[in-house]
DNA sequence: CAAGATTTTGACCATTTGGTCGAAAGTTTT
DNA sequence: AAAACTTTCGACCAAATGGTCAAAATCTTG
């Protein structure tokens, strides 16, 4: 259906830069060109247009984690994964702060999601790390805290452009800008966490 | 004023659990223990509550970076830092979630504060921390990028909350999380600017 | 092309909410 | 203790907004 995608897609780019309570059905229905009422036959209720984009985003975010190799080479493992989840921060930006804007608030709709699915992914993931650990093949380190400071990063691109925009002038608009700052921060990173 | 403190308190928890148009004016006034037009007393508008409170925590979050002494060691200076940053948002999480929320949906208020007092002082830091690496002390790496990436990991501990709390079964309710998070930050940040 | 099904929308309603107002309650000053 | 000033609040208003409904427009199908 052509015309639930394009209420996505309107709702996403709404309730990422206004939050939820911030946004109207009336903004949504516009951008996406057509009435309120019509949007309504397609969803029955605003929290239900915001659960169905939310979901989504949910299912596309988690997805690179779910490659993690524990076969490869664990350096080049981690530079692939963050090298994508910056791609993703600088692709879908909106996505990134309706993800984030849903956390901050306490997560009210995706808590049972995160209590269940995610952490059992990175329960699992963990336990690659630690087995990269365990073999001399990375710095001893929270596997936990590492998966945190890899999505706060990568995240903080997509969730903190603002700011970002502000104090670099707007550089970060410059073609070339999102590979600087891929190569800062698998510098910082990979280093961080290579045995030494 | 005694209440002019307890509404910019209520106003701190609301505004940064529901968002700026998610929060009421009620809500703050019940929580400040007051009826809405005594609120309306101390402040003219909603908006001028925000504004207010917003400008109080960007206060205090600045601080620490004003700090930063060049005459130092760097990686003390910096773990130093990083440290006090890890016990902020620990402290006084909703502000830094307040905080969050503001540049996420853009920045309205803050944008100017951001291109112009925060833009300067990122610049003045920054060119410490160049010093450093042309002195060899820390490994050449964007110092712009490590400011980033120093604020995105030490805040994904308040604004993530929701979702760190999901994941690791609200382990970080418990004491010497902090402590924990803080020793994994390090370890890694530390790590990976560390000149080899 | 007519009957039926689907899609679209203008008009409307109920609730929420930011903000006003006038008066009451409390405090300070003379 | 009366006047003057500060603080508090019940009642109210106007605008915004989520959602309904019946009818119109459009599309599909026998």
């Amino acid at each position: 259906m052509e015309n639930r995608a394009a209420i996505a897609q309107a709702a996403v780019s709404e309730f990422s830069s206004r939050g939820y309570h911030g946004a109207t059905i009336d903004a949504i229905a516009d951008k996406a060109g057509m009435s309120k009422p019509n949007l309504l036959y397609y969803f029955p209720s605003k929290e239900v247009i915001y659960r169905t984009v939310l979901e989504q985003i949910v299912e596309e975010w988690l997805s690179p984690l779910m490659t993690l190799d524990p076969a490869a080479d664990p350096v080049e493992e981690l530079r692939r994964y963050i090298t994508l989840k910056m791609r993703m921060s600088a692709d879908r930006p909106q996505a990134s702060r309706l993800f984030a804007s849903e956390v901050l608030a306490g997560a009210p709709i995706l808590k049972d999601f995160l209590e269940t699915r995610l952490k059992s992914l990175v329960e699992e993931k963990s336990a690659i790390l630690q087995g990269w650990i365990d073999a001399g093949k990375l710095a001893p380190v929270d596997p936990v805290h590492l998966i945190f400071m890899i999505w706060a990063t990568t995240q903080h691109y997509a969730d903190f452009e603002a700011q970002i925009d502000a104090v670099t002038g707007a550089q970060s608009k410059k073609p070339g800008f999102n590979e600087q700052a891929s190569q800062a921060v698998l510098s910082i990173l990979l280093n961080g966490i290579k045995p030494r």
